[in-house]
DNA sequence: TTATAATGATACCAAGACAGTATCATTAGC
DNA sequence: GCTAATGATACTGTCTTGGTATCATTATAA
């Protein structure tokens, strides 16, 4: 069970980093701090500023910085940027074309697991996970 | 986030098809009333058979039949046969080896949330899955 | 006793997801 | 105008998942 992929958690422990600073950051410098490989952090960090969580100022001295403060943020909004959601309707198995539509007795109860989850998961706000 | 496999599902499904049958059923037989292909359907079943949750009958008129009662047999069981279980201390991202170890709050966030769906699932037993 | 219908064991294979690289273009500052 | 930064985007390697394919073995029934 895989609740989060590299992506997300990337994103989110850059923008951790991010919060607080005024100054912009560098791609190079948050992949020296996060151990994190360069390229993809960048390309992670392009994402975020075209969804407009983060933004960027190009040249000499340019960076990123944050856009939106973290408790504005929703570990779901990640996970919604970087991941598939699950659409209401399916089952808990990738690409689930089943013939058993309708009454699955196993699917409802894994589908209520999954209500769960997107509960708990909403619910927390990136100021949550910063460590101080 | 996926839950379980297919691998699982038709574990599952196979169970229930069984259950209730006193007679040993083929695989071909299976195949056509659950529509699972074949060869991957027979591979399922002879894990079942060499975890003791089925047993076999080889030669004509052979096949598997149930060999414990679905109330005894738990989701988890199945789900820890056909996929990795995630060990206790370790991140809900695959392979997780995250610098940042001991005291990360995502990590500890989502152990959280991974511990209450085991909850869920450990309570799951396949007698409760069967339509009738 | 032999043909047949079944499982046992195991190797192989294809598509997709995930994680990450590589490149070239553009922009801003000194 | 050199340099350090991002923008855009294509490419690549590896692992997991969901299967196939094959050959060996066993039990039954004609
Ligand atoms: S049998 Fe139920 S749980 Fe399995 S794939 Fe179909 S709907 Fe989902
Ligand atoms: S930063 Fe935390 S959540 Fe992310 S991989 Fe490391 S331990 Fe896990």
């Amino acid at each position: 069970m895989k609740l989060i992929t590299k992506n997300s958690d990337y994103a989110i422990r850059a923008i951790s980093y991010l919060s607080g600073k005024k100054k912009p950051a560098a791609v190079s410098e948050m992949s020296r701090e996060l151990k994190i490989p360069g390229p993809f952090l960048r390309k992670i960090l392009q994402i975020l500023n075209a969804e407009g969580i983060l933004s960027s100022n190009r040249g000499k001295n340019g960076g990123f910085t944050i856009a939106v403060p973290p408790d504005k943020i929703r570990l779901t909004d990640i996970m919604l940027i970087f991941q598939e959601p699950i659409k209401p309707g399916e089952c808990l198995i990738k690409k689930n074309p089943c013939p058993e539509l309708g009454n699955c007795l196993l699917r409802s109860r894994l589908n209520s697991i999954k209500m769960m989850v997107e509960r708990e998961l909403y619910s927390i706000t990136l100021d949550t996970l910063i460590e101080r």
